[in-house]
DNA sequence: GTCGCTTGCCAC
DNA sequence: AAACGTGGCAAGCGAC
């Protein structure tokens, strides 16, 4: 299939509103209709569409959507099909802003089908179309190279903005015909979830977090303040940068401290394992300076200075940003805000920035231990299936059979090295990084590593069926790869390192998982006050009369002994904040 | 000035 | 035989 004989227009008289019109009747008979939008910049609520297309594998519309933008509403409004794009949140979110909702239940995202068939490919349009339709699509222009003109800015008619945007669509929809009876056949499901979960995370990025502006400035100061005066300090007694590391190390050395752990690179690592280990006021100074400039940065600068009127601020949500089909937040990335901890206090500031709106409240709802049960039910392991089923908590359960000693409780610390060992065989580390993790000598970290192979000998296997089916599927297909037991979604891995796959699939398949759980949520109507999803926990900012509704609706939903071998379990928490951590009974 | 790389660090 | 996974983001620094 080349792209020859495609036809692209601009539309510019009322000609070619009749052109475009004849073609779409005759188009009416065909069940879906491609389109696209050309923005002034990538951030839906700030940015607006500058031209609307709609194409079919032969032809391609733009729309010059200031001065037809009445053309494009009425064309919506009349087209009863479906309509098809890549990366279609972006666009429905861009026309939504714009007052023109497209009929989400009848949007398909050529994006998401590319990532459920082929998750190890690039899901960039031109990449995809490269690959499915014309080598050529590859070279086509995707910048605004050697122009004085930003997105913004290129005139409409300027022939290569205009035209390869209205190829767009004629790309989109010709990977679609090729890529939908594929979904069909392969993963329907998949597919579905990922499409519709794109719809109610749409909604969550326009909803919004709220922002404690009054709390966040006056915290940010304070923060900002110490990262100035200590760099100052440390500049007047040592003459250095506190943020070159380098320096700091150099006058370190100085005083007599030796360094020798090193970065990926080989250079002499500063991270905040050697500084903490270190007695000296630069090291202590540097390392205080770095948490304290971390919240400064990375998550108060965001919050007091990204949000609107209302004191939202609206992250932009990638729905398959993972290639485990996990999410991914950005702008800022709401999934990393630092937990309140022992080792730094100030965390929690963070957190209690993002408060309910007024008349409202915050509810948090997180599973326990996910990944730990897509292990149990996948391996079909018997003793954790019984262990999760019991009334004491899991990991005391599994630390119990470990060491065989009935009388460990909670704070046992050998609860804990056996939940890193259960976190090890998820992650596929060695007994090496296990023990460090553990903090126990690589001698202990054998031992019970063999203990939790004997006691658990279907995730041994299991790990290593997976394994060897990928193998296997690398020799003769080229690919290896397993599939989601949930979603029937490839998880791919890169040549030789197969081991991976024991993670993608419990990843895979916890992302799958809640991403099921957000559509009961949003189908039972708590998807207009749904804030964040966070991996295995949905954030809501709810009316405070509607909160004992939505804590039934959320227990209900997320604690299901149907779903797997395994009972799945959530635990809802409420309060004026994030931060909050008030059981809901 | 911008860009890309390195280093480091936050979460699940 | 052995192999800790998935992300986003900021600062420093050299290269252009």
């Amino acid at each position: 299939m080349s792209l020859q004989g495609v036809k692209l227009h601009l539309v510019e008289s009322m000609e070619d509103v009749f052109a475009l019109h004849e073609w779409l009747g005759y188009r009416r008979e065909h069940h879906a209709l491609a389109f696209d939008t050309e923005t002034t910049g990538l951030i839906v609520g700030r940015d607006r569409v500058r031209l609307a297309q709609v194409g079919d594998g032969v032809h391609g519309w733009a729309i010059p959507y200031e001065t037809w933008s009445g053309l494009f509403a009425d064309i919506v409004r009349r087209w009863d099909g479906h309509w098809i794009a890549h990366n279609a949140k972006f666009d429905v979110g861009m026309l939504d802003h714009m007052g023109i909702k497209m009929p989400r239940p009848f949007v398909r995202d050529t994006r998401i089908m590319t990532h459920c068939l082929t998750p190890h490919y690039s899901t960039a349009l031109k990449n995809v179309a490269a690959r499915l339709v014309d080598a050529q699509a590859a070279s086509l222009q995707t910048e605004l190279k050697n122009t004085e003109w930003t997105w913004a800015t290129v005139p409409i008619d300027y022939g290569p903005y205009w035209s390869y945007a209205a190829l767009d669509t004629v790309l989109t929809y010709r990977v679609y015909e090729i890529l939908w009876p594929k979904v069909q056949e392969e993963c329907p499901d998949a597919f579905e979830i990922e499409n519709t979960v794109s719809w109610i995370i749409e909604r969550m990025e326009r909803y919004g977090a709220h922002i404690n502006l009054a709390y966040a400035q006056e915290k940010l100061g304070a923060f900002a303040r110490y990262v100035e005066e200590s760099a100052a300090w440390v500049r007047a007694t040592y003459g250095i940068s506190a943020g070159a590391n380098a320096s700091v190390i150099r006058v370190l050395q100085e005083a007599g401290y030796e360094f020798d752990k090193q970065t990926a690179s080989g250079a002499l690592a500063l991270d905040k394992e050697v500084l903490g280990a270190i007695d000296h006021p630069l090291a202590q100074t540097v390392l205080q300076r770095r948490q304290l400039q971390k919240l400064a940065s990375t998550y108060l600068g965001h919050f007091t200075t990204e949000l609107d009127a209302d004191h939202l601020i609206h992250p932009s949500i990638n729905v398959l940003g993972a290639r485990t089909s996990r999410m991914s937040m950005e702008r800022p990335n709401l999934q990393n805000l630092p937990r309140k901890s022992d080792r730094q206090p100030a965390a929690e500031t963070v957190r209690n920035c993002i408060t309910a709106r007024p008349g409202n409240v915050m509810m948090m709802c997180d599973f326990d231990q996910v990944e730990m049960r897509m292990l149990a039910s996948m391996a079909n392991e018997q003793s954790m299936i019984r262990a999760f089923k019991g009334d004491i908590d899991f990991f005391v359960a599994l630390a119990r059979m470990v060491y065989g000693d009935e009388s460990i409780i909670k704070s046992d610390v050998r609860r804990q090295v056996v939940k890193n060992a259960g976190y090890a065989t998820i992650y596929g580390a060695g007994v090496e990084k296990f023990s460090k993790t553990a903090g126990i000598p690589i001698e202990q970290g054998r031992a019970v590593r063999a203990r939790w192979d004997e006691l658990f000998p279907d995730v041994l296997r299991f790990q290593r069926q997976v394994q060897s089916v990928a193998v296997q599927r690398r020799m003769n297909e080229g690919i290896p790869y397993v599939r989601c037991p949930v979603t029937q979604r490839m998880q791919v891995a890169d040549a030789g390192k197969e081991y991976v796959l024991v993670n993608f699939l419990i990843q895979g398949a916890a992302a799958a998982v809640f991403k099921k759980k957000l559509i009961e949520l949003d189908n039972a109507g708590l998807g207009e006050w749904m804030v964040v999803p966070v991996h295995d926990e949905i954030i809501l900012d709810v009316p405070r009369e509607e909160a004992s509704y939505v804590a039934d609706v959320l227990k209900q939903t997320m604690n299901d002994d149907t779903m797997f071998q395994v009972p799945l379990s959530a635990s809802v928490s409420w309060g004026d904040s994030w931060g909050s951590k008030e059981e809901w009974k």
